[in-house]
RNA sequence: CGCGGGGUGGAGCAGCUCGGUAGCUCGCUGGGCUCAUAACCCAGAGGUCGUAGGUUCAAAUCCUACCCCCGCUACCA
C-alpha cells in the first residue's frame, strides 16, 4: 500500500466554555488515535480543527457575563486549546473560526455557491428580540403550548406533550434570555438550496453502503426525502459578513454559524499550508482523487456532515442539479467516511455544566494520568452505543486492566532483566513456545491495524490487551527466575523474548497511549522522540492580536511494525509506568460532584 | 407520531451481515507462583441470550407482535 493522504477532521468544539470529558470521549480522542495510527503506517495525515466561535449562544453567553462576544471567544479558545493539547491531541493545526483566513474562505465558499445558483434570498417570518434586533432562535423562546396548555413549552417543541411547535403559535411567547416578548417580523435571509443536491447526495450515500456505520448511513438516507432549503444567515452582528454587494457592510446580518463551522475543515487546512510554507500544500488532501477524508463527530452532528457539508462541497464544485463551475479554489473532495459516536453520560446522567454533572478536562488531568483517560475512552467509550462514565469503572479499568496487565508486564520484565543482566540479553536458540508467542505479537499489528483503520477502537484495544495477557502468561510459564543458577543461557533467551513482547506492546499501544509508550521506548534504550506530542504556539495574522494554535511535527520514530531489539542495550531499574489509583478516590470524586450542586457553577 | 441505537452470567461488553453445543475483560471461590505496583498463572461456580409467537433438522443470530431504556427529529453549534 502506498502512503495515502488522509484528512482527519474532528468536529469543532464550541467556544462557550471549557471542555468536559463527554466532549472529547466520543470523537476527539478516537480521531487522534486514528491519526496517530495512520502516521505510524507512513500515511500523510492532516488533522485540523479549531474552536467554533460564532453564533447566538456565544453572544448570549457573552451578554450574560457582561463581556463582548470577541472577549468570550478569546477566553475559551485559549482554555480549550490548553485542554486539547493536555490530552495529547496531535493536531497539525488547531485554530479558530474568528481568523481573517476563515472569514475569507467562508465568504469564498458562499460566493461560489451563490454564483452557481445554490443560494437564494427569501423573506421569512422570524422571531427577533426587540431590544437587540437579533434573531431569537426557537429554543430561546418559551410560552404556553397551544395544544396542551403547558406553560413551559419551547419554541420548537413542547416538553409536556412532545408535539413539535412553531414559535409563532405559542401563547404568550417570551424570550428565555430576558423575558421580553419577541417580535415576529418578515426578514430577508439567504437559503441553501438543499433539494438541488438530493439526487447527487443519494447516489453518493448509496455508494457508501457497507462501508459506513449503519447508524450514520440509515439516518442520512432517511433525511434525503425531506430536504428543505435551509436558512444560512441570521439577524445578528456576530459572525462572518455576507459577501454580496449591499450586504457586506450591514451590521445586522451574518452567516449562520453552522455554515461557517463546517468550512473550518477547509480553512484550517489552508491556514496550515500557509504556516507550513507551501500555500498550496492543502490541495493534496482536498483535490487529489486518491486522498481520503474522515470526519469524526457525535451523533447530533451527523446531518451537518453527511448532508449539508457535502451539499456545500458539491455546489461549490458545480456538481448539483443546477450544474455550475468550480469556484476559485477548484473542485473539492467529498468525505470518504463519516464516523459518528454515541453519547457519554456521567454516573448515569447527562453531562450538564449547569447542573454540575461534569468533570472538566483540565480538572481530570490535574488528578489523573492522561493515558488512563485515553485507555478508558478506547476501551469503554460510546463507540456504538451510549456509554456511562463512572468513577468506579474508571478506577477499575485503570487499576485492574491498564496497570495490572500492561504496567505490570513492563515492570516485571524490565526490572528483572535490569537487575540480573543490566542490559537487553541476546537470544539463544528459540523454542516452539518462544516462536509462537512472538508470532502472535507480530500478527497483532495486522489485525489491530485493520480495526483501527475502520475506527473500531474498542476491538483494537481489546485485542492488544489479549496479546499482553499472553505475554504475562508466557513469563509465568517459562519462569526465568527459576533458571538464574541452573540455566542462565535459557533465562536470557526468555528475557529477550519477553522484552521483545514489551517493545511490540508499546508500539501497538502508541496510538492510544502515546505518552507512556514514549516512556517504555526510553526504558528499553530508545533515544529521542518516539511519539511526538503537540505544542501550543502563539501566532498572529495580519496585524491582529496573537492567538494560540496547537500544532506539532509528529516526526517521531514510531512505526507500525515489530522492530527487533538491539542486544546489549543497557537497562536501568524502571519506575512504574502508571500509578494505581487509590479506590478512595471514587468516593472523593462522587463527593466532589455532590458538592458542586450546592455551590455556584464554575 | 416518525427514525435510529440498545436490552446477552454480579459489572462492562463482543457475537447476531453469511443460523449449528454462548465468548471477552473484570469481579467472585479455590489453588499455585514470587520476577513484578497484593501484581502474575491455573482451575471452578455463575447466563439459554427483554417478552410472546413463527420459520428451520437447528436461532442470541432470520420473520412478526409487544415491553423497557437511550438518543435524534435539522436555526440545539
Amino acid at each position: 500500500m502506498h502512503p495515502k493522504h488522509i484528512l482527519a477532521a474532528p468536529a469543532w468544539p464550541y467556544a462557550n466554555g471549557p471542555r468536559h470529558i463527554g466532549h472529547v470521549a466520543g470523537f476527539g480522542l478516537p480521531c487522534d488515535m486514528f491519526s496517530r495510527y495512520h502516521r505510524m503506517t507512513g500515511d500523510k495525515v492532516l488533522m485540523v480543527s479549531g474552536t467554533d466561535e460564532h453564533g447566538t449562544p456565544i453572544q448570549v453567553q457573552a451578554d450574560a457575563e457582561g463581556v463582548t462576544a470577541r472577549e468570550l471567544a478569546d477566553r475559551y479558545n485559549r482554555v480549550i486549546a490548553e485542554d486539547l493539547a493536555g490530552l495529547n491531541m496531535s493536531y497539525d493545526l488547531f485554530t479558530r473560526t474568528t481568523t481573517l483566513n476563515h472569514h475569507a474562505v467562508t465568504q469564498e465558499i458562499f460566493k461560489g455557491l451563490y454564483d452557481n445558483g445554490y443560494i437564494f434570498a427569501k423573506s421569512t417570518l422570524g422571531a427577533v428580540s426587540p431590544s437587540t434586533g437579533r434573531t431569537l432562535p426557537d429554543r430561546y423562546i418559551e410560552g404556553t403550548c397551544p395544544i396542551c396548555g403547558y406553560d413551559g413549552a419551547r419554541g420548537d417543541q413542547c416538553d409536556n406533550c412532545q408535539n413539535q411547535l412553531d414559535p409563532v403559535d405559542l401563547i404568550n411567547p417570551r424570550s428565555k434570555i430576558n423575558g421580553e416578548t419577541p417580535i415576529f417580523a418578515e426578514t430577508e435571509q439567504f437559503f441553501l438550496d438543499l433539494p438541488a443536491f438530493a439526487e447527487v447526495l443519494g447516489g453518493w450515500l448509496q455508494s457508501k453502503s457497507g462501508q459506513w456505520r449503519p447508524n450514520v448511513l440509515k439516518f442520512s438516507l432517511n433525511l434525503l426525502g425531506d430536504l428543505q432549503p435551509r436558512a444560512i444567515t441570521r439577524d445578528l452582528d456576530w459572525g462572518v459578513p455576507i459577501p454580496l454587494e449591499g450586504w457586506l457592510d450591514r451590521a445586522d446580518k451574518r452567516i449562520y454559524v453552522w455554515f461557517d463551522a463546517v468550512i473550518g475543515y477547509l480553512s484550517a487546512s489552508i491556514e496550515w499550508a500557509r504556516r507550513s510554507g507551501d500555500p498550496d500544500a492543502w490541495r493534496a488532501w482536498w483535490q487529489s482523487p486518491d486522498a481520503e477524508a474522515y470526519y469524526f463527530m457525535g451523533k447530533d452532528n451527523i446531518v451537518f456532515h453527511s448532508e449539508i457539508w457535502p451539499a456545500m462541497l458539491l455546489g461549490y464544485s458545480g456538481k448539483g442539479a443546477k450544474g455550475g463551475q468550480p469556484g476559485a479554489l477548484g473542485e473539492l473532495n467529498l468525505p470518504s467516511e463519516i464516523v459518528s459516536s454515541e453519547f457519554l453520560t456521567m454516573e448515569g446522567r447527562k453531562f450538564s455544566s449547569s447542573r454540575s454533572v461534569v468533570i472538566y478536562v483540565r480538572d481530570f488531568l490535574s488528578r489523573y494520568d492522561v493515558d488512563a483517560l485515553r485507555y478508558y475512552v478506547a476501551a469503554a467509550g460510546p463507540e456504538n452505543q451510549d456509554s456511562d462514565f463512572t468513577w468506579s469503572e474508571f478506577v477499575r479499568r485503570t487499576n485492574d486492566e491498564l496497570v495490572a496487565n500492561w504496567g505490570n508486564l513492563v515492570n516485571r520484565s524490565v526490572s528483572f532483566a535490569a537487575r540480573n543482566i543490566g542490559s537487553i540479553p541476546p537470544a539463544g536458540e528459540l523454542t516452539q513456545a518462544d516462536h509462537e508467542v512472538l508470532e502472535h505479537s507480530r500478527d497483532a499489528f495486522a489485525s489491530v491495524g485493520e480495526s483501527l483503520s475502520r475506527s473500531r477502537f474498542k476491538n483494537a484495544i481489546t485485542e492488544i490487551m489479549r496479546t499482553l495477557a499472553e505475554a504475562n502468561k508466557y513469563l509465568s510459564d517459562e519462569a526465568p527466575w527459576k533458571l538464574r543458577e541452573t540455566d542462565p543461557g535459557r533465562m536470557k533467551t526468555i528475557l529477550h523474548v519477553a522484552l521483545q513482547l514489551v517493545d511490540d506492546g508499546k508500539t501497538l499501544l502508541t496510538p492510544f497511549l502515546p505518552s507512556s509508550s514514549q516512556k517504555v521506548f526510553e526504558l528499553l534504550g530508545g533515544e529521542g522522540s518516539w511519539a511526538d506530542q503537540p505544542r501550543i504556539d502563539e501566532v498572529t495574522e495580519g496585524d491582529g492580536a496573537p492567538y494560540p494554535v496547537i500544532t506539532g511535527t509528529y516526526a517521531g520514530q514510531a512505526k507500525w511494525e515489530s522492530a527487533p531489539l538491539t542486544p546489549d542495550t543497557p537497562l536501568n531499574q524502571p519506575t512504574p509506568l502508571f500509578a494505581k489509583i487509590d479506590p478512595a478516590a471514587i468516593e472523593e470524586e462522587l463527593e466532589r460532584l455532590r458538592g458542586y450542586d450546592t455551590e455556584p457553577g464554575p
